[in-house]
DNA sequence: TCGCTGATCATCT
DNA sequence: GATGATCAGCGAA
């Protein structure tokens, strides 16, 4: 059951997000295993978190803070409510466009870099809440078909129940993942 | 590089 | 009425 999402979300690192004229190529992803994980929005079911207990491949986008949107790929079959939280990611295609959204001055490397950072960078709103990622006519997602990258797991990050499990995983050594993330501190074993 | 703070509101209790 | 799956900017070391 979680063993599943997890090895979802390692199949996302390498992966791309499409949206209009921006490619995001995904370094950073964090796993959450619906009812059973106390840290997930679908521990308890609500309004909010229904989109996560239907059908995979679908995006899951809520507001954070009053301030963020955050992104999440629901998987699983109907029902059992996991998703993945797209933590960061390396632009690949309409950087002119993404760093126009962003409107702060960073490197490119850095353009995606935060799971809100990602959703901007990519236009990402409460609009696109429900989105098929299966469709190719809006935002949707290119599964990697490569070889898998080097892999590191750790912790989850900001939240305060279960954030001892590591399923955050993300690429060895990428710019894109932030320098605190990849700190010896925070860093867990490669996968 | 690290640690703290303000911004700001949908969602849930 | 409280609480965040956050970010950027600031000052200190």
């Amino acid at each position: 059951m979680s063993g599943d999402v997890l090895g979802f979300a390692r199949s996302l690192l390498g992966s791309r997000l499409v949206s209009g004229a921006v490619s995001v190529e995904l370094t950073e992803v964090e796993a959450y295993a619906g009812p059973l994980d106390p840290a997930s929005h679908a521990f308890t079911r609500t309004p909010r978190s229904e989109i996560m207990f239907g059908p995979p491949l679908h995006l899951y986008v809520y507001f954070s803070y009053g301030v963020h949107w955050c992104t999440n790929v629901v998987w699983g079959d109907e029902g059992t409510a996991s998703a993945v939280l797209l933590r960061a990611g390396r632009v690949v295609s309409g950087i002119d466009e993404a760093r126009r959204r962003r409107g702060v001055e960073v490197p490119n490397e850095r353009l995606a870099t935060g799971p809100a950072n990602l959703a901007k960078a990519l236009g990402i709103d409460g609009e696109d809440n429900g989105t098929d990622l299966t469709d190719e006519k809006g935002i949707h997602l290119e599964l990697r078909t490569g070889p898998e990258p080097v892999i590191v797991a750790g912790p989850r990050v900001g939240i305060s129940r279960a954030a001892d499990v590591p399923w955050r995983f993300w690429v060895d050594a990428d710019p894109s993942v932030s320098a605190y993330k990849r700190s010896p501190r925070a860093q867990g074993p490669i996968v």
